[in-house]
DNA sequence: GATGAATGAGCGTTCATTCAT
DNA sequence: GATGAATGAACGCTCATTCAT
């Protein structure tokens, strides 16, 4: 009915009470964990009936989804926008952008979503297509597939094993995060560790220039 | 504060139960986490009234302070006895293990591994201990440091480096292993893995051979 | 009360939908029960919004009155298509149509049938009409009184008696199949009962046959 | 530590206040139906506390399976009671008690009784063991079997198909019951299609006695 | 007439805590 | 000291109903 470019004020209103509920649940999950913060602290926050929160959300558990999704929306575009740098940049960038999107996220919100994503498939949210992980590996697999495309890796570059090492890497710099109260394995420390890695793994793979 | 000599019986039992909620709650705790664990879980692990639990503490959270007194060391042993072989055969060997056991322990019993540990420090166990995950760090250098002292690898080796990154590839795999139910990231997939991070990482910190 | 000749488009559009959320409504109730369905399932069923339903109807409850003018006939044409068959094996055949019937339905699609006609009379459909029961009860004593005209049974015939007994056991299978996820009572394994019953139950009144 | 017999103050309370929980349950539930009544209508109706309930319960549905039990707990001793009698007046009895146990509980209950066990096993109670219905065939066969060896029924007497017979046929019974509202079906009316039945089906396994 | 976001009371259920015995 | 029945606030979540647009 709408041509999509007017929103009726109704549909803003609607948009306006979803980002005060995600903001009200950030502020409150970043300071009392999800665990301890009810829906109810979530909504009077956000200024809005409980139940309204389910006119946005299906489970309490999904706000962690949408509030990951926020963290780490940029993270494509970001690769898309860097055609004339050479992989192990773009590789590192990509690094550096994850763990500072992690990072922004904030413990709990990061820890909530680890909890739902180590939870069995099943029982997770409705896999109705892609997990994270996956999409996080088909983003990698992108960058380096173009990066043949262009020259700048051998055709024979394990694309595969290679997406896989370097998001394992960077999961497990994720979960130490996590799991040291954000003392180690934050983006300022990681960065180093980002090249060092990228170095060792990919070059083998650059083709002549003597990188 | 008494003399302390002779315990009425009535004290030695109220010592006796003292100890057997403690080591309920430790278990019940380890298995479920904090916060998924109620009081009269406690109890009736420990074979007590539920209303007993308060005859020793306070409150529910009280029973964390008591616990966190850990004892600790578990895979430093695997690798003191490997004395005649290479570095890389050693931390090759080490992650074998490492990914074997996590494989052993099960999918279900991984999980909740990693959602108590992930757990924010407050409501943890063991916190003002050493943490699982200090203590596998530990057990890396101890590995680095005694192939440095062997003349394995050269003595401006970054060990604390090496063992973060080496450690935090071994905690991608985990995780990633308890998020694609155990389809991605087992220990049949990952040794050739191992072994290429290891090759890359280490080796050129070997002395003697032209990397 | 209008002169009711021509009516407005507006007006053409309410009847509409009007009519679309009474027939969304009489589906969704006969697949869940009223109290199992919401206002907004009939309403998206509908295709409307929900709060499109009261404009037509004050209160939830309300659909119920509309919906009782329910059309009814059904298992009435089988027994009329054998007019040259005995009794017994009219309604021999009457009753192994029923299991069969039973059976095709599925165990839940029954089960569901079962719950709502359970239901009290206030919340179940057609419960001003004729019921299912009285259906039956129906269909199976114009069987016996066209046996009694055409001479198969006596004129002394408890033919409100037989058709009770007659229906109620086929109840009673009905509601052990379900109970026992089907492995009970099945058509398969009621039919031989089915002639027994009948055998002992009707043959008594078979004039000339000296059981 | 109690020899069972004597019973402390404390245990007479709990039994006290279990006797309060159901006769309230049985009282709203009656009055209102199962769906209709919240377990804090029970609970303050009983006088207790909400959570009260759940000392008793594991969860509402509960209820109605202790009610059951309560109004049919009877039956068996009933049966047990009549050493004496024929074949046909044990069996004629035990309908006669089953229907008014029926009866007993009232609709509601009943409804909610049929409406548990229709569910498929697996997402109904706990299933530790044998359920309601196969409780009723085994009474019954037992009542059988304890007539053939008293030699007042032949020794081929198909026991296990007239316990499913008789006991379906009940089954039905109060079934229709329910949906009638009560109107149809009750132990006034079924008393004498019981014996009719019985007479019919049971008889022709009667040794001497001249058909 | 149609919409659907917003409401808030109410649901079944859990559980830390208390206290009479 | 030990008990376990009793409590009642709080949880996540549902849904009949309202009303500004």
């Amino acid at each position: 009915m709408n041509v999509a470019k007017e929103l009726t004020s109704r549909q803003k209103g609607a948009i306006e009470t979803r980002k005060k509920i995600l903001e009200a649940a950030r502020k409150a999950i970043l300071e009392k964990g999800f665990d301890k913060v009810s829906v109810s602290d979530i909504a009077k926050e956000a200024g809005v009936a409980t139940g309204s929160f389910y006119t946005y959300f299906k489970k309490k558990e999904d706000i962690i989804e949408e509030l990951n999704k926020t963290d780490f929306s940029r993270l494509a575009e970001i690769v898309n926008q860097m055609k004339g740098k050479s992989v192990i940049e773009k590789l590192d960038n990509y690094c550096r952008v994850f763990m500072k999107a992690v990072e922004r996220s904030g413990l709990e919100i990061c820890r909530q979503w680890l909890r739902n994503h180590i939870a069995s498939a099943s029982t997770s949210l409705e896999n109705s297509g892609i997990t994270k992980y996956q999409g996080d590996i088909l983003a990698m697999k992108s960058v380096l597939n173009e990066a043949i495309r262009q020259g700048q890796l051998r055709e024979d570059t394990p694309v595969e094993e290679l997406a896989f090492l370097i998001n394992s890497q960077l999961y497990g710099f994720m979960l130490i995060w996590c799991m040291t109260d954000g003392e180690v394995a934050g983006s300022g420390q990681t960065k180093n560790y980002c090249q060092y890695i990228l170095k060792n793994s990919v070059q083998p793979y650059i083709p002549s220039a003597p990188q």
